[in-house]
RNA sequence: GGGCUCAUAGUUCAGCUUGGAUAGAAUGGCUGCCUGCGGAGCAGUUGGUCGAGGGUUCGAAUCCCUCUGGGCCCA
């Protein structure tokens, strides 16, 4: 909070100014300096004025900083957080900060026990919808940057007050769910895995879901069946159908399993089957045909199909093939609108489950038997995020024009949060026994080009219990076990959510998982150093001074900790949540700093040992925040 | 063919939205630091025509155009 105050102040400083001079057209900005012996905050008005004046900016910027400090002088109390402003020789304004107060200002502010709650959402509702894996199969590491990015987001919207629900959309009536009743039901699979320690998922994933795909290419009859099957699956209510539902809710089941083992929850399961069934499509389509937004084409290559008109060189978007079957986005329109509330919600909901936070996991239902309708409202939010990856952008672009062209709403309420895929480096891909030269590879599940999520875990809790096993020999196996899952966890979301969103990840199973360096284990690292120290110093309030942290360590950690509310306002309202991740590696950075260069508990000045305890204190509090927006443990040994 | 997107150190990436001070990390290589609050750390060193060319500007990794090369989507 410290670091914005004090830019209030500066703010309130440069507008006076410029008032006084009737400039009020110029767009500059008040930022962080490159390097912080510049000070704490700098602006580029001179730069900006230079060209209107025609003088240089440096000439510009004492001029100004001559006004701005009479000014300062003028409005400065005892509590002003800004100290000096300063003109550069290259023409920037510095500002910088009264380290006699700042470090109080900042280091008690965190302290305070209302510290952490913050308020950019105004209790909004916003639906996350993320994972959305195919009931056929297990996840590979490709979901898991999907879930992951999508969790970190619910986690941070969720502290700065928007009112948010997660959703996990269950295709169930597809042509992948269909592929593993065919193979159940025609070619012989066993229901059961051979090996009863396989799970559910994976042998759907691996053994049927692959293998089958082997065997339409020699075996017509199967690919006979399979358009029977998905017939019937999307009809419903037969015997048939009642056995793919089954099988898929099983393979859910155990992909959830995953998904709660890397900390991931959510709200509410969306199943195709009953959006299908819950005729919102029907009545979306006498919408769509009232409006005149879809028509039927009589002519052309799409001749007998009912379709969206592309807009500036677009193709036409077929909604409803000649033989009446509705093509993807034909399901999707109906949901989005549930999502915005558009139309009244025919949904039941029941308790599904009970995740590892304790928190109920509700499910659609049309059925009266098993739904009610529950206090809580799942459709019709503000704002609703879609985590697709960036090969689905033109689909969510249709449909978002689509219903902005039927209801009236801002095209901004429905979001496609876009991500690139992940690859395979071609290291990892050749360990699968897939050689691509030197380039990365993309997963397929349905060719068995990926690596299970489930594997990586374990690969990654392996490696961490085997460094900590070399650490400390007195360790409890369950300890042991908690704290290897722990950091393995923290690895491998820190690893997927540091990257930018519109860059691939090429995932390699040895670089990709390392436990040093700019990773989750660092962050915990520092953290549990802090922990530590307050478990062995015992901080006594003595009279001390926060003046006396003056150490260039010292200051720099007070700096960054300055920064946490600005950046978490940053990254809501961008919906960027690696700016998260990449503040938590410069505060561990920061701490990391101080602590090997300043003594604290073996300082021998008390006073001093008290005040750099209680900026152990701060770094601690802040730590664990942010931390937890990672949905990484804060440890206190590890 | 049309659209979207990316290109920065040997490698993996920040920085680009809002142009500004010596382009930052991590990793790899080499070298130091545990009788010290936890060495999963810290310090040093090595390593960059910011894909190419042009334009706008006092100033371009950042904005605009063209080209090259990758990736994706649509047909």
């Amino acid at each position: 909070m410290s670091l914005k105050n004090l830019r209030k102040e500066a703010v309130q400083l440069v507008e006076k100014i410029l008032s006084d001079r009737d400039i009020d057209d110029i767009n500059y900005t008040l930022t962080e300096p490159t390097n912080s012996e510049f000070g704490e905050l700098t602006s580029n008005i001179a730069f900006l004025l230079a060209q209107r004046l025609r003088s240089k900016p440096y000439l510009i910027a004492k001029d100004l900083v001559e006004s701005l400090s009479i000014q300062l002088k003028k409005q400065r109390t005892k509590g002003s957080l800004l100290k000096t402003i300063e003109a550069h020789h290259s023409g920037h304004i510095n500002f910088r900060a009264a380290w006699d107060v700042f470090p109080k200002a900042v280091i008690s502010e965190i302290v305070d026990s209302s510290y952490g709650k913050f308020d950019f959402g105004g209790g909004r509702r916003v639906i996350i919808e993320h994972t959305s894996v195919n009931p056929n199969k297990a996840l590979h590491v490709g979901h898991l940057r999907n879930m992951i990015i999508g969790d970190v987001l619910y986690r941070i919207l969720s502290a700065v007050n928007y009112d948010t629900s997660v959703l996990y959309y269950v295709d169930d009536s597809g042509l992948q769910v269909a592929d593993i009743v065919v193979g159940f039901l025609y070619a012989g699979f066993p229901i059961e895995p051979p090996d009863p320690k396989t799970k559910f998922d994976q042998y759907c994933g691996n053994e049927v879901y692959v293998k089958i795909n082997e065997m339409y290419t020699k075996n017509l009859d199967l690919q006979q069946k399979r358009r029977s099957v998905l017939k019937s699956i999307e009809k419903g209510s037969s015997d048939l159908s009642k056995f793919a539902k089954d099988i898929s809710l099983r393979v859910l089941r155990d992909q959830l399993k995953t998904c709660w083992s890397l900390k991931v929850r959510y709200d509410l399961l969306n199943f195709e089957s009953d959006i299908v069934a819950s005729k919102l499509w029907e009545k979306m389509f006498e919408v769509l045909k009232n409006k005149g937004i879809t028509v039927h084409e009589d002519e052309g290559k799409n001749r007998g199909c009912w379709v969206i008109r592309g807009s500036d060189g677009d193709d036409d978007k077929v909604l409803i093939r000649s033989d009446g079957t509705l093509t993807y986005i034909a399901k999707d329109i109906p949901y989005a609108a549930w999502k915005l509330g558009l139309f009244s919600d025919p949904f039941l909901y029941y308790a599904f489950s009970e995740q590892w936070d304790t928190s109920i996991l509700w499910a659609d239902t049309l059925d009266k038997s098993v739904g009610s309708t529950p206090k809580r409202r799942f459709g019709g939010a503000e704002i609703v995020i879609n985590l697709m990856d960036s090969r689905q952008s033109r689909l969510q672009t249709i449909i978002s024009s689509t219903l902005s062209a039927i209801a009236d709403y801002h095209q901004e309420r429905y979001m496609h949060l876009s991500y690139e895929p992940v690859t395979l480096s071609s290291r990892t891909a050749k360990s699968l026994g897939i050689d691509i030269g030197n380039t990365s590879a993309h997963m397929s599940g349905r060719k068995g080009i990926y690596v299970g999520a489930d594997q990586v875990m374990e690969t990654v809790y392996k490696k961490a219990k085997e460094e900590i096993q070399s650490r400390h020999q007195d360790m409890s196996d369950s300890e042991l076990s908690d704290i290897s899952e722990s950091l393995g966890r923290s690895a491998v979301r820190y690893n997927l959510i540091k990257q930018d969103l519109e860059r691939p990840i090429v995932f390699d199973l040895e670089e990709s998982l390392s436990l040093d360096g700019d990773s989750g284990p660092y962050l915990q690292y520092a953290f549990a150093r802090s922990q530590r120290l307050l478990e062995k110093g015992e901080l006594i309030h003595l009279s001390f001074n926060h003046t006396e942290l003056l150490h260039d360590k010292e200051v720099n950690l007070i700096r960054e900790l300055s920064k946490m509310d600005l950046i978490i306002e940053q990254c809501s309202l961008q919906m960027n949540p690696k700016l998260v991740a990449r503040y938590a590696h410069n505060l561990a950075v920061a701490f990391n700093l101080f602590y090997e260069q300043v003594p604290i508990l073996k300082e021998t000045k008390e006073s001093l040992v008290s005040a750099r305890l209680l900026l152990v204190k701060a770094f601690n509090i802040v730590m664990r925040l942010v931390l937890n927006y990672l949905g990484i443990d804060p440890l206190n040994r590890m």
